[in-house]
RNA sequence: CGGGAAGUGGCGCAGGUGGUAGCGCAUCUGGUUUGGGACCAGAGGGUCGCAGGUUCGAGUCCUGUCUUCCCGACCA
């Protein structure tokens, strides 16, 4: 009878694997590392992408839709980004079946090979760019402001639910520029978009940074990020917006005549996120009853859940429950009214508990004697009876805690799992677990930070916009450093 | 790609030395229940991943193959 979700404290993944599925969020599927979004996961999906679309469009962006194969060739005309992606691409090279001469079922057609293999895109700057040469050409062309929700293809050898699959969806932003100041203020505007909409959304607190040289995006100048710490001390990439500089636009020559009538190279940026935030919603609110989501993202804020015996106390409740309804929707609120007799209020109960509904009302005979409700709440699993004439305006009111508790709680918990390390012994000691956000001096080179990763298992997640500038030491090598970078063990 | 494990009703599993498949959960029917995952009684459902082979006979032995999961190097 245990349907109980193995702990957080004795096996993490495993937790998280769990609730993944028992939530019906996602499973796996029979094609290997892509999964299936089921209805009630791709619920929530739909509500980032819907605020993020919202958000994308009122910085001035629209949406547009490019192939999802992408030419061979295409890929090697920017020589760091084909570096970067080669390994983990998947490749159509024929275009035809046929039933199979030995027996049953069917085999590739050798005779229907491709003339130029198609990539799977794993990502989309070069047939964008490749485009976007027959759109530009003068400086009154520009800025071009274009995003695309699409699935990409990463050929992973490890794959996890949400986190890293084969197969996933995201958004990417893909812009052009008459000028190099434009192009960073651009990267730089998504990047605060995507911080207002994971922190006050999603209620995930983030760090926001540079990558180093080393962890920089394909074929980028500069990438900023948005770096956020889950509850096992390990660090998840939330988002990521990228200066891309004149790489792409070299590579695929599209210049622009500036007002001065010369030609000029434009300047670029992409930016995305995808459904690997499911993933760090999961990891940062939930606990070992099931998912808690932040009610800004939950697909039902409120669920009521009738308790009755037979169908004259059930009518009675459901006038109630009707009439709590409609005061609610009135407000906005997005409520179900789960009446079904297939199944106990118990396992309502904890069905919903399981999929993270913020609120949950029970309405029962004693409820219908004193005119009250039971009202429970998923982030603090209390309860609390109030009058029925009081569920509207308290209804809201909690809704609003709820959203600021779980960003508070997140916020507290990287603050105490966030600390400076001074030395190797020192920074040594922390990485031997998963001690979250490790600010510690480095030298600056991509061989160091190699080196530490050889060593620690740990990456610098990023170089923080705010940091203060402060003299001190590599902790690996002892050369001199102007500012702390921080260091974290990463998904 | 290297190391490990596993494929048997929807899910999780059991099936020493070969003899024609079973358990729990889920499902369905009837009844009693309903304030934290109900109970009783009955029922349905599997060519044992796939392809060969050995054998009178293969879930079981042999060969090949595919897939999935876990651990490492890579990654949103």
């Amino acid at each position: 009878m245990a349907k109980h979700l193995t702990t957080r404290e004795a096996d993490y993944s495993k937790w998280y694997n769990e609730l993944v599925v028992k939530a019906d969020l996602a499973q796996n599927s029979g094609v290997r590392g892509s999964m299936v979004i089921k209805p009630y996961g791709f619920a929530i999906w739909e509500r980032i992408q819907a605020d993020l679309d919202r958000r994308f469009k009122e910085t001035g962006h629209m949406n547009a839709y490019f192939p999802l194969f992408i030419p061979k060739s295409y890929f090697s005309k920017e020589a760091s980004h084909v570096d970067g992606f080669a390994k983990e691409c998947a490749v159509v090279t024929h275009y035809r079946l046929m039933d199979d001469p030995n027996g049953g079922g069917v085999v590739v057609d050798p005779s229907a090979k491709l003339e130029e293999e198609l990539i799977v895109r794993p990502t989309s700057e070069t047939i964008i760019w490749d485009t976007y040469k027959d759109w530009i050409q003068s400086y009154r062309d520009l800025p071009i402001l274009v995003n695309q929700w699409a699935n990409v293809v990463r050929w992973e050898m490890r794959t996890r639910l949400f986190l890293r699959t084969a197969e996933f969806l995201w958004q990417e932003g893909h812009t052009a520029h008459a000028t190099k100041q434009e192009a960073i203020a651009e990267a730089e505007t998504m990047l605060d978009v995507y911080t207002d909409f994971v922190q006050d959304v999603m209620a995930i607190p983030v760090l926001r940074g540079l990558k180093t040289e080393g962890e920089r995006f394909a074929g980028a100048l500069e990438t900023y990020c948005i770096e956020a710490l889950m509850q096992d001390g390990k660090a998840l990439q939330a988002g990521t917006s990228h200066f891309l500089g004149q790489n792409f636009a070299k590579a695929f020559e599209v210049k622009f005549q500036n007002k001065e009538g010369k030609q000029e190279y434009v300047w670029a940026t992409s930016w995305g996120v995808s459904t690997r935030l499911m993933g760090a919603l999961i990891m940062t609110h939930s606990d070992d009853n099931g998912l808690v989501l932040p009610p800004k993202l939950a697909p039902y804020q409120v669920v009521i859940v009738p308790i009755y015996k037979g169908q004259e106390q059930l009518d009675a409740i459901s006038e109630v429950a009707e009439d709590l309804m409609g005061q609610l929707r009135a407000k906005g609120i997005t409520v179900k009214y789960d009446n079904r007799d297939t199944h106990k209020p118990g396992w309502k109960f904890n069905q919903y508990e399981l999929q993270g509904i913020p609120l949950r009302i029970a309405i029962g005979p004693k409820d219908l004697e004193k005119g009250s409700v039971e009202l429970a709440r998923r982030d603090t699993l209390t309860k609390q009876f109030v009058d029925q004439k009081e569920v509207s305006t308290k209804v809201p009111e909690l809704l609003d805690e709820i959203q600021h508790t779980l960003f508070q709680k997140a916020l507290d918990f990287r603050e105490a799992h966030s600390q400076e390390a001074n030395s190797w012994e020192e920074f040594e000691t922390l990485m031997k677990g998963n001690p979250g956000f490790v600010y510690a001096h480095w030298d600056g080179t991509t061989e160091t930070e190699n080196k530490i990763k050889e060593l620690t298992k740990a990456t610098i997640r990023c170089i923080p916009l705010d940091a203060k500038e402060e003299d001190g030491v590599c902790v690996l090598t002892g050369k001199p450093s102007k500012q702390r970078v921080v260091f974290a063990k990463a998904y």
